[in-house]
DNA sequence: CCGATAATGTTATACAATCACATAGAGGGT
DNA sequence: ACCCTCTATGTGATTGTATAACATTATCGG
């Protein structure tokens, strides 16, 4: 299980955008990090949430919850929808997993253990989703909450627009 | 139907942030304003739309479709879904309102006229939302897009805590 | 008036999310 | 081992959000 049993073409693997990259060791780093921090963390990650968490991070794309739900039910897992949305929750609580509000799905964060607030490129013809960092806070925004009152918890940020494949294809 | 019928008590009639402000005019101004605009592009601002954007001016809050076309029924329109979808569609793709994905709601907005990237602010004790300016773009989102060839065409900027309200009594 | 186009009305259905309650596991103290 | 407690799952039912499909009506330029 450890990541060094076969040779890594690593070209960018880090940018885990719309480039191509090592998917492979991707989805092993992602799981073993998970692992690794629920064991640091005291976090229990059972069989659903690793299921849930290990699709996302193989299909590399925002999944809906029902989606989701159906794979669980070919898996032998619960096949209501309340199971689905519970190992979610824990996912996306604990920062493993981030939900896309514009498309009201989910997604597995690429930047696991670093704490961050995540931005996201959405395409909108081939709903390819690439996560960004972002800090909405220090700019226009964050001057305005400070010149009313408000403060800010947590930001979403989600630009919509055309990938660099889309782009090439038309 | 002219807003200089009546004195005016401006304080900061700009700001429609979390402060007072003349409602009334706010009322009045942003229809007429939405009447203006779709004259002079040609845009038919019929009644089911206009009565779904005077709610949201009223309201000057985010409401769900469902309330929405709770009120569109009590008025004697159609009482079906697609009609609140179809008016809201309208309203948002002409920038007459915006979508608070977060939410799953739609706000009047507050600055129509001007082409906008719009920001909210989103209490999350009491579901005020505020308008503000953004452009996500020109930061560190911006730049990753141009990094790896994304084209933005629009963003969701949507900070979620606590107003200064909300702040007071607690 | 006629035909094309845009807007509305209505039915049905898909997708998203939560509530309520029963059951099963894990972990700690005895 | 046992019991107790807390957490996690399984399940049925329900509510909320959104769209597909199709018929009907209104609007506008000939
Ligand atoms: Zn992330
Ligand atoms: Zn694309
Ligand atoms: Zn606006
Ligand atoms: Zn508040």
């Amino acid at each position: 299980m450890t990541s060094d049993t076969r040779p890594v073409p690593v070209e960018n693997s880090a940018l885990i955008g719309f480039q191509k990259h090592d998917h492979e060791s991707c989805v092993e780093t992602a799981l073993a990090t998970a692992e690794e921090r629920c064991r640091a963390e005291g976090l229990r990650l059972t069989p659903v949430r690793r299921k849930v968490l290990e699709m996302l991070v193989q299909e590399h794309r925002a999944l809906g919850a029902y989606a989701i739900l159906d794979r669980l039910r070919e898996e032998g897992f619960g096949s209501q929808p309340p199971v689905a949305y519970r190992a979610l929750d824990f996912l996306v609580e604990n920062g493993f997993v981030h939900k896309i509000e514009r498309l009201n799905a989910f997604v597995a964060c690429a930047h696991p253990g670093a704490t961050h607030s995540p931005a996201f490129m959405i395409c909108r013809k081939c709903d390819a989703v690439v996560e960004a960092q972002s800090a909405p806070a220090k700019g226009a925004l964050g001057a305005a909450a400070r010149a009313v009152g408000f403060e800010i918890e947590r930001t979403v940020v989600e630009a919509e627009g055309i990938c660099p494949d889309c782009t090439k294809k038309a």
